[in-house]
RNA sequence: GCGAGCGUGGCGGAAUGGCAGACGCGCUAGGUUCAGGACCUAGUGGGCUUUACGCCCGUGGAGGUUCAAGUCCUCUCGCUCGCACCA
């Protein structure tokens, strides 16, 4: 007998496996497809042990669904733009191309040692030109279709990346990358008008039933829908000026008793012009804008407001009320003016206590319950039945909200309105490693889209970017300069670079057809391959990459290009990997690598303990000794084949089955049960794992219970086939070298999933509990399916049973069939 | 503050309303080999006594529904995550 020697076994199955090309996908419209894909990793340089973990995922479910007899497509590439590569160049004075490319073979090579089943033919990298060529193309497109504008507005700047972010890309006021303070700053830059898409991408969600819903509720919060109006209110003064305001709630119109207008609010300026409280608003404004995201939109920042001296008027009673200017009114949202009505809004009300304006109660709350202006604490927000409110007196709160904004929309001093609180997406970056965006700027035809026949705009790799402090394309004259496509006249490139999210918007489109030369995809594969049936990745993307690419789907949707609506069919979102209760990190000096594990113990061993320890969407502990136990499992595999081989092959057997037969293939047949909804089903590949287990144990204690020369071989040697095929996706490598020692020809990952046979899991005998008053008190043996009658018969006949029921009524009884008899006595 | 999720042995974790703790780790005892991170067997929630195929308690806490609740309902505490002046 030989040892389990995992290296030696990956190393061979492995060479075997690329020689044979054995994970290759290809069309086949006569087989049913099916796309496993996880998130593709930026080519930081290692591999950690998040990465092991999704790929372990993602490749039980290709190389089960393959023995499924699917046509798994399970593709792989780099997310390859980003910042860090900067930053390694002109630390290492080395190109980013080539610091990039350095990492993507090193990674390569550490995910091919993990045995993960990927078609490399499909690989992808988004900094390759003939990736982001398609990357320009389709901003081109956008462009075309209105999608992608240049405006000039106060943005998000990070001062440590150098860079603007998108609204998506900052966290509580802070850089989604590298966590430092995100400060405003007045730029023209590029945005994608995914506004357009707010209300699809909110409503489609309910086509997404395969997504967790924390991820949709997130979407679906950040999306932020809210339903009302927009009221146009007068100033008083001003005949020709109006201030829209947009409000949720507009059965409290008539309690509104004072108007804030945004700092930026474009009708602040001309309000107080020439008068005295000019210099004190425009300072006001001035110091406002200044602060950080962070500071403006703290609920901890106190509110400050500035009288105007102007007034509006109320367009339902007329009534005068004062103008002023506040911090935290945004001007990105509504309209950038809000309509205070302090009674039934704790913001207004902390205001307007704060700065002494009237507070007059408009919905009554109904019942015993009183609405006092003088003595409220708080805010009444809730529903009730309007007062103080004109004609509309008694109407219910609800109902008010409709009849008003009627009424508005009569007498045209409003409508109803929806408002998102999502914002465009702004995707320029000031960075170099990036996709150049395909723009011209001329001094006689103004903007020009590049045209596509001249795609890619290439980025300058002959760079040196040590001496820069911040790498921009803009310090490359012979980038910068060009020709208007136009005029041919002198003209300017755009120096600006797409945000990388971008480029990981389509890439699983990209999968379908990787080396496609006349669109960023080919129609044909496309419509094969899409949608990704599962997609798996962290739950840090759940507005961010997440959202991106279903708005791009949804616009190559509407741009005839595709046939789906939604990229993802299902999403698992894996839970994080953690040690000993913290993130594994340098410095808290808990980091394991995949490359210790792959060492120490072997792949499989490592795949084995990732998806062992915890289902895939709970984080994960990393435990040493967990790993070791998983590690003694599979040489308890290979003691358990390679012993049985010789005995299989040797001795005589006997055909005649007693028990221990019957036995040993109902633990076989459950556990096909099992491990299939395990995989299938319920993603609970824990339990898949311990279904197998149980299925070696059992294994083990046939071959203890009986002499050798009485094993059944045609039994025996099933369950062994069985078992190994069943631990396929999870070893892929253990199970072929073991395959093979059964004397197999063929890889294990070639068979078909076996099936399981239903009689084989009925048994003749059953033991059921017997329970007094739902508590057990006995267990009896009786045949299966044993007849209800029967079945209390003997519960109620045995001694034990018998004693405890003595001068008891018995109430009732209930029989569950094959398992419990529930006597209720009195 | 709002929203969501989660609380089960020493640990990771199992349990279509039907025997709580599968499987694994760890631990205990015995065996075996002692050159290997070994292997095999038995045991392992707590307590009680009359040591019995015995009783009581036990899934964060308190109630409730039910013949039967970790599972369903109400309240409550704790932890994690998301959003957070969005009018």
């Amino acid at each position: 007998m030989t040892t389990y020697n995992a290296t030696q076994i990956e190393e061979k199955w492995q060479k075997l496996w690329e020689e044979q090309d054995s994970y290759r996908s290809r069309r086949d419209s006569s087989k049913t497809k099916y796309y496993v894909l996880e998130m593709f990793p930026y080519p930081s340089g290692k591999l950690h042990m998040g990465h092991m973990r999704v790929y372990s995922i993602g490749d039980v479910l290709a190389r089960y669904l393959r023995m499924r007899d699917y046509n798994v497509i399970h593709p792989m590439g780099w997310d390859a733009f980003g910042l860090p590569a900067e930053n390694a160049a002109i630390e290492n004075n080395i190109n980013p191309a080539e610091w990039t490319a350095e990492n993507i073979e090193h990674m390569k090579k550490q995910q091919k040692r993990l045995g993960v089943s990927y078609d490399w033919h499909r690989e992808v990298n988004t900094s390759a030109p003939d990736y982001y060529r398609w990357s320009q193309w389709l901003f081109l497109l956008m462009y075309r279709r209105s999608l992608a504008y240049k405006k000039k507005s106060d943005v998000n700047w990070c001062e440590t990346c150098a860079t603007v972010l998108a609204n998506e890309q900052v966290e509580k006021g802070l850089c989604w990358r590298c966590s430092s303070a995100v400060v405003t700053r007045d730029l023209e830059q590029w945005f994608l008008r995914i506004t357009d898409y707010a209300e699809r991408l909110l409503n489609d969600l309910e086509q997404l039933p395969g997504w967790p819903e924390r991820v949709k509720l997130m979407q679906q919060n950040w999306i932020g829908r809210s339903e009302g109006a927009e009221i146009a209110f007068q100033v008083e003064d001003f005949p020709e000026e109006e201030i829209r305001t947009f409000t949720t709630r507009p059965d409290t119109l008539f309690g509104v008793t004072y108007m804030v207008l945004a700092p930026e609010h474009p009708l602040v300026k001309p309000l107080v012009k020439g008068t005295d409280r000019e210099q004190e608003v425009i300072d006001f404004v001035a110091k406002t804008k200044k602060e950080s995201e962070i500071d403006r939109t703290s609920e901890e920042t106190p509110k400050i407001g500035l009288f105007t001296g102007r007034y509006a008027i109320n367009p339902v009673n007329g009534e005068k009320v004062p103008i002023l200017v506040g911090n935290y009114v945004l001007m990105a949202y509504g309209t950038g003016a809000v309509m205070g009505g302090p009674a039934h809004d704790h913001r207004d009300f902390e205001f307007a206590k704060k700065y002494d304006l009237p507070i007059r109660g408009v919905i009554h709350p109904g019942g015993e319950k009183e609405l006092s202006e003088e003595t409220m604490t708080e805010a009444y927000v809730d529903e009730g039945y309007m007062v103080n409110s004109g004609s509309f007196n008694g109407t219910e709160s609800r109902e008010g909200i409709q009849k008003v904004t009627a009424y508005l929309e009569e007498q045209n001093l409003g409508q109803y309105r929806v408002t998102y609180r999502i914002r465009d997406w702004l995707i320029s970056r000031q960075r170099y490693w990036g996709a150049p965006i395909p723009i011209i700027y001329c001094q006689k035809c103004g903007t020009v889209p590049v045209p596509e026949e001249d795609l890619p705009v290439e980025l300058p790799l002959d760079v040196e970017l040590s001496g820069n402090r911040v790498p921009s394309l803009a310090h490359y004259a012979e980038f910068v300069h060009t020709t208007c496509p136009n005029c041919d006249g002198e003209a300017t490139r755009e120096t600006d670079t797409m945000d990388t999210f971008i480029c990981s918007s389509w890439y699983f489109l990209r999968f379908t057809s990787p080396n496609c030369d006349t669109a960023p995809f080919d129609p044909g594969d496309a419509d094969y391959w899409m949608p990704v049936d599962q997609y798996i990745g962290g739950i840090e993307h759940a507005v961010l990459h997440l959202l991106y690419a279903r708005f791009f789907t949804k616009v190559l949707y509407d741009a005839g290009m595709i046939k789906v609506n939604e990229p993802f069919n299902r999403l698992l979102a894996q839970g994080m990997v953690y040690k000993d209760g913290a993130k594994m990190s340098k410095s808290k000096g808990n980091v394991v690598t995949p490359d210790e594990i792959v060492e120490r113990f072997g792949a499989d061993t490592g795949r084995l303990f990732i998806l062992f320890a915890s289902p895939p969407e709970k984080d994960l502990d990393w435990n040493d000794q967990g790993v070791e136990g998983c590690h003694r499992f599979l040489r308890r595999v290979w003691r358990l084949v390679t012993d049985s081989a010789e005995d299989i092959g040797s001795i005589s057997g006997r055909t005649e089955e007693e028990g221990h037969e019957a036995e040993l293939q109902r633990s076989l047949h459950a556990a096909i049960k099992k491990v299939s909804v395990d995989i299938e089903e319920r993603f609970n590949f824990n339990t898949a794992i311990s279904a197998i287990m149980e299925l070696v144990n059992a294994i083990y204690a046939y071959r203890q219970a009986l002499e050798k020369e009485n094993y059944n071989r045609e039994i025996l040697r099933e369950a062994l086939e069985k078992t190994v095929i069943l631990l396929a996706p999870f070893a892929p490598h253990l199970a072929e070298e073991t395959w093979e020692l059964l004397g197999k020809e063929g890889s294990v990952h070639r068979q078909h999933w076996p099936t399981y046979d239903p009689d084989m899991l009925e048994v003749d005998q059953v033991e059921v509990v017997i329970q007094v008053n739902g508590k057990v008190r006995g267990r009896i043996n009786v045949p299966a399916d044993c007849p209800e009658e029967s079945l209390i018969e003997t519960a109620r006949g045995s001694d034990r049973i018998g004693e405890l029921l003595e001068g008891k009524e018995i109430v009732k009884t209930i029989v569950v069939p094959n398992k419990l008899v529930n006597i209720v006595a009195r």
